[in-house]
RNA sequence: GGAGGAUUCGCAUAGCGGCCGAGUGCGCACGCUUGGAAAGCGUGUAUAGGGAAACCUAUCGAGGGUUCAAAUCCCUCAUCCUCCGCCA
């Protein structure tokens, strides 16, 4: 949520923000009417209540007739707070629920528009030419099935649609990027972390997933509790309702994550772009507003970083407002090549959440002039399907067989994929 | 799944329905003392909301209820601990 005082200082700033983000811009004059009730109400309620607590000590106090008499004021009072209170409880929650659906204020460094609107902030590296090289690409279902790394068909049919399997090389494949991202995160000053990915619906709220994106998130309505898409939730709830001291902190998680995918038929139906489940290394800091968009740079530098190990052409796009998640004031997104597509898909994606996060969690440090709310940032290091897309389809030889990233061998034991 | 016990200010604890937003110890901060330190002594030490301010209001795991008045009584829930059962 957005910090109300911003709101009563500047509504126009938080006007223009709603619209370009395609958010309804009305809710902000709203939310100032709701905000206003909320604090006649709220000063209403304290003035009876206080005269209550006044009242109250004297018939202690009293005696005999004297505190018969101030009983029968104090009965009728007691009415009036009840009422009182009621109104106050009834403003502060219509007042809460307009905030809620305010997005984050936009960064004016990010650029205007819709998903189309992104603007390409780089290239790293160049796509292979496969003509040059005197063969056709394979995509990395077939791949997957000449090196038996990935098992879509038995994937369907255990599971459903956009499952899979992987198998043997594949298997491998993922605990070795694991390995090498926890290992690189480790030496950066990450803590690394094992979440739980089955959470209560605090922290699915406090995260904000359960606004527009709750379509897609898996409720297992029995027990009340959510699979996380992302260990972002888990992550930035650890420290719900807590005052942090040393900042920043900064955690790598590794788990999986569960996406329904509702709304995305017929897109990417093929292969594992786009599945049910998967794991993922998340990077997550908790850090001081004013640090908050140097360090999202230093996220976008961890994850080219990455990418530049699996030696894999990418481009860096600065995505654009309308785009944008209810919590970022800016995303950047690391698009890897996938020359089956001959496009850049994303494979990672890090936001700047500045306090927004964190108000609502109630997440807060303290400086001289008391306790504020922290800033909240987040980062893929590696999605795991996705990066073995672009591993699969990037170092791929006309045998079917595929070179594997000299960062990676380490970890796999050997330098080639090769055809089963 | 069953049976008990617990949850109070960073930690440990005290708390009779009104004198309890709440005592004590530890910790922490500042001051005195000291050549310096420790000890000792003194002072202070939660969060949030409203208000220009004085100040007021709320919060004793959470939510309801009883009452003029709830940390204290009642109900529901959550979490933790112990024991029994089942189990990777």
């Amino acid at each position: 949520m957005i910090d109300l005082k911003v709101l009563r200082e500047n509504p126009e700033l938080v006007r223009q923000s709603q619209k370009v983000r395609g958010g309804d811009p009305a809710v902000v004059d709203q939310l100032i009417a709701a905000d206003e009730i909320r604090r006649a109400a709220v000063t209403e309620f304290e003035t009876i209540r206080a005269e209550q607590n006044a009242l109250s000590k004297s018939v202690g106090a009293a005696k005999g007739d004297e505190k018969t008499a101030l009983l029968e004021n104090a009965k009728e009072l007691a009415a009036q707070v009840k009422a009182a209170d009621a109104k106050r409880a009834d403003a502060e929650e219509k007042a809460h629920q307009l905030l809620l659906q305010i997005q984050n204020l936009i960064d004016p460094a990010a650029p205007i528009g819709g998903e189309e609107d992104f603007v390409v902030l780089e290239h790293v590296g160049t796509p292979r030419d496969f003509t040059k090289e005197g063969f056709e690409p394979k995509d990395h279902v077939d791949l997957g099935k000449i090196l038996k790394a990935i098992d879509t068909e038995r994937g369907a049919k255990v599971a459903g649609s956009r499952s899979y399997y992987l198998t043997g090389p594949g298997a491998l494949l993922e605990f070795a990027l694991v390995q090498y991202a926890i290992a690189s995160a480790v030496k950066a000053g990450f803590i690394p972390v094992i979440p739980p990915v089955l959470v209560r619906p605090a922290a699915m709220e406090g995260t904000g997933f359960l606004g527009q994106a709750a379509e897609n998130v898996y409720h297992l309505e029995e027990d009340d509790v959510y699979l996380v898409g992302t260990s972002e939730v888990p992550l930035a709830a650890f420290h719900m309702d807590e005052i942090l001291d040393e900042l920043p902190i900064r955690y790598a998680g590794y788990s999986s994550c569960f996406r329904r995918e509702a709304g995305t038929y017929g897109k990417d139906t093929r292969g594992i772009i786009r599945v049910h489940q998967f794991d993922k290394v998340e990077m997550f800091s908790f850090i001081k507003p004013e640090d908050a968009a140097a360090e999202h740079k230093r996220l976008l530098e961890w994850e080219k970083d990455f990418l530049k190990a699996m030696e894999i052409p990418f481009r860096v796009i600065d995505v654009a407002s309308g785009d944008l998640g209810a919590s970022a004031i800016r995303k950047f997104d690391c698009e890897a090549w996938i020359p089956t597509q001959n496009a850049y898909r994303e494979v990672t994606s890090t936001s700047n959440c500045t306090e927004f996060q964190a108000r609502r969690l109630n997440i807060r440090y303290r400086d001289e002039n008391g306790t504020k709310p922290v800033a909240t940032l987040n980062g893929t290091l590696v999605a795991v399907p996705r990066m073995i897309v672009a591993i699969l389809e990037n170092h791929q030889n006309a045998d079917g067989s595929v070179n594997v990233p000299v960062a990676l061998r380490p970890f796999l034991g050997v330098d080639t994929l090769i055809p089963a």
